[in-house]
DNA sequence: CGTTACCCCTGGAGGC
DNA sequence: TGCCTCCAGGGGTAAC
């Protein structure tokens, strides 16, 4: 479900309402999600005062200096952040709370494909989740002639390689289906095979879709909910993902579905070459 | 090393 | 209404 845009779009609706807020309680209530939640964080935390939210990749890092660790978050497939009113009674999935004066942020993940784990310590990117993560599309770092050595050499089609987080992070089925149509790409093109022409318009059709969508609110499909508790924006309606059958918007011909890697993709035949 | 298959889990949609 | 199958935004690991 979260992408690169949900993630960052949640981060940027907590920060207002959490930075330099003390933490009052913490909660698990179970054992572990995809790895074992720590159970300890209450006592580790209360009364520190949370110093940085940032984004790598899909993950969210949640910084306490006076605590001397990390809180790391990864929302999977299902996962979201709420703020509640304290004292909001937790449903089926709340399976995370972090207490702050003001408001409860409340990790919920019907499908439990996601994790917290408190990382010790000051360098959260050493940690073994983190220190293989490529680039961050949406940093400088990100070009055109970055991408291309990237592409090189690798004979796998471009729209799962779009999605090796090793590569490139943030990018998921969603954005990758949508930045190969905004640079006309089949999905099918081995990645090696991308002409250094399609390659400048691709590197940029990435990053305009991610940045598009995080300004659009984040997009969602089906059950997205922005941090603030507000309902998940719609307004970045996709040009083919989701819309199998469907015309495509650039030339009224029908947009195909197919698998690749074990995920559906979707394209306009006749647009993306 | 590059690439694929499978697995974790719940819930919604659609067929019968 | 119920039961069944399939599918879903991620990503780690094992296997080829």
């Amino acid at each position: 479900m979260p992408e690169l845009p949900e993630v960052e779009v949640s981060r940027l609706g907590l920060l207002p309402h959490l930075l330099q807020e003390p933490v009052v309680d913490c909660l698990a209530r179970r054992a572990s999600l995809r790895l074992p939640m720590p159970q300890d964080l209450a006592a580790r935390l209360r009364g520190h005062r949370l110093a940085a939210i940032i984004r790598r990749g899909k993950y969210l890092l949640f910084h306490w200096p006076t605590a001397n660790g990390w809180l790391l978050l990864h929302l999977g497939m299902s996962g979201s952040l709420r703020l509640a009113p304290p004292g909001t009674p937790a449903g089926r999935h709340d399976h995370f709370d972090l207490c702050f004066p003001r408001a409860v942020l409340r990790f919920k993940d019907p499908r439990r494909f996601g994790l917290a784990l408190w990382l010790e310590g000051e360098r959260p990117e050493t940690h073994p989740l983190l220190e293989h993560l490529g680039v961050e599309p949406l940093s400088e770092a990100f070009t055109a002639n970055y991408l291309a050595a990237l592409l090189k050499g690798r004979m796998m089609p471009i729209k799962p390689l779009l999605m090796n987080a090793r590569l490139i992070v943030g990018v998921g089925n969603i954005y990758a289906a949508e930045s190969l149509f905004r640079a006309a790409v089949s999905p099918l093109r081995p990645a090696a095979g991308l002409r250094p022409q399609e390659i400048r318009k691709l590197a940029p059709a990435i990053r305009e879709t991610l940045q598009e969508a995080i300004e659009a609110g984040g997009s969602s499909v089906r059950d997205y909910v922005h941090s603030d508790g507000g309902a998940g924006s719609f307004q970045l309606r996709c040009a083919v993902y989701g819309r199998a059958g469907q015309t495509c918007p650039r030339c009224a011909n029908p947009i195909r579905q197919i698998r690749q890697s074990g995920r559906s993709s979707f394209y306009c035949p006749q647009c993306q070459k």
